[in-house]
DNA sequence: TTATTAATTTAGGCTAACCTAAATTTCTGA
DNA sequence: TCAGAAATTTAGGTTAGCCTAAATTAATAA
């Protein structure tokens, strides 16, 4: 059984590699606020038991075992996310904070109780996916707001939940999962946006349409 | 913020000092499972930062802060057990240790959420009364079924939950918080009982009597 | 190409909880 | 009442994760 440290060491790393750059000693101890020295330790320690494979000055990369223990706490972290909010009405700015601790102590049995009792959702309530049990993760097609070309109609699918700020921001001006938008127009001179949803029309930063996912409708 | 460790401590120390003995080095060992030695540091830790005071070689008694830290836990972990047996349905023999984690980690946003969610509960599943956030606790008066009388008509108020196999044996045999059942017959050879439960009567060892508790109807 | 800078690793330490073995104190029963 | 047994404490050690400072390796820009 994996260390409750071990577990957030691999979620990170599975993290980091699903954004696509390397992962790197000084990455993961950004993602874990430590140094890079407890860090090089660690990854030393989890190489030995075959979660990863670590090239010295180079980086890291989960092995199959790591990778499916990562999704396993994913998978509780997202399902309790879900829980949090569906049955205790948390908000989606509150829920990644709490779902944190609670990932790592929720028994299977725990697990498939919440599933069932939440109708087996596939994506938690920022929109990303809750891998399932096997392992499988279904790939959530969206592409970055920021990324969208003027006078595209578009429909959120996901908003990066790392960032409460951002969530309540987002919530303020009225966008929530699968609600519409267009792009009115991209602002050269510092990359904002001007969108509209229902009848509003609201300029956005560049820095949150990067971290809300749309598809084109 | 104490730790999860000190909260263990805390705790325990509360429930030995509710059975009236004295809290010892070793008793307190018994229950946390770890050597005497050890407990003896923890103790000069806890008694230095006055959560409880410590006579050396006599015991332990714990302060008004530690007896409010002690509180404050227990009643987390009856919510817990509360919300575990009526929103997931677990067993009442399955609860209690499914609970130890999660009474650490429950934040007190999510104790009051549950509280509500519940409808403010005043006993956990197995009838011990749950904490007020205010620090106070109602007394069950009810004595052990093994003291009943012989003729004796009662009813269940608490069955002890330190035994998971106690409460599937109590259950088996029909039995539930609040049912009625009368002592028939106390045999003096090997101090068990006959009891009657609606219309079965059945013999029940001392020491199973000795951990369900009653009250005269 | 090479010198500087940046990233990584190594070395040596710290803390919280635990352990065993040895020393000390208290309890008990003849 | 006092000697042996039982309980407790002290002493010294371990482990997991973290830290800082120093040494090493890799990357970059003139």
């Amino acid at each position: 059984m994996p260390s409750i440290n071990v577990e957030d060491y691999l979620k990170h790393i599975y993290y980091l590699q699903e954004e696509g750059d390397a992962v790197t000693t000084s990455s993961l101890a950004g993602q874990l606020n430590i140094a890079s020295a407890s860090v090089t330790d660690m990854v030393k320690k989890l190489s030995g038991q075959h979660y990863l494979r670590h090239s010295p000055y180079r980086g890291v990369q989960l092995t199959e075992k790591g990778r499916r223990s990562a999704l396993k706490i994913i998978r509780k972290h997202r399902l309790w996310e879900m829980f949090l909010s569906e049955v205790l009405h948390f908000g989606w700015d509150e829920i990644d904070e709490e779902a944190e601790k609670f990932e790592h102590i929720m028994s299977d049995k725990m697990e498939e109780r919440i599933d069932e009792v939440l109708g087996f959702p596939r994506v938690d309530p920022h929109g990303d996916p809750i891998p399932a049990k096997n392992g499988t993760v279904k790939n959530i097609r969206a592409f970055p707001l920021s990324d969208a070309p003027e006078g595209n109609s578009v429909r959120v699918l996901r908003v990066n939940d790392a960032n409460p700020e951002l969530l309540q921001y987002v919530s303020s001006i009225g966008l929530s999962l699968n609600k519409r938008l267009s792009v009115k127009q991209r602002i050269k001179f510092d990359k904002s946006l001007i969108i509209k949803i229902g009848s509003k029309e609201i300029a956005i930063s560049t820095v949150a349409a990067e971290n809300i996912f749309v598809e084109s409708v």
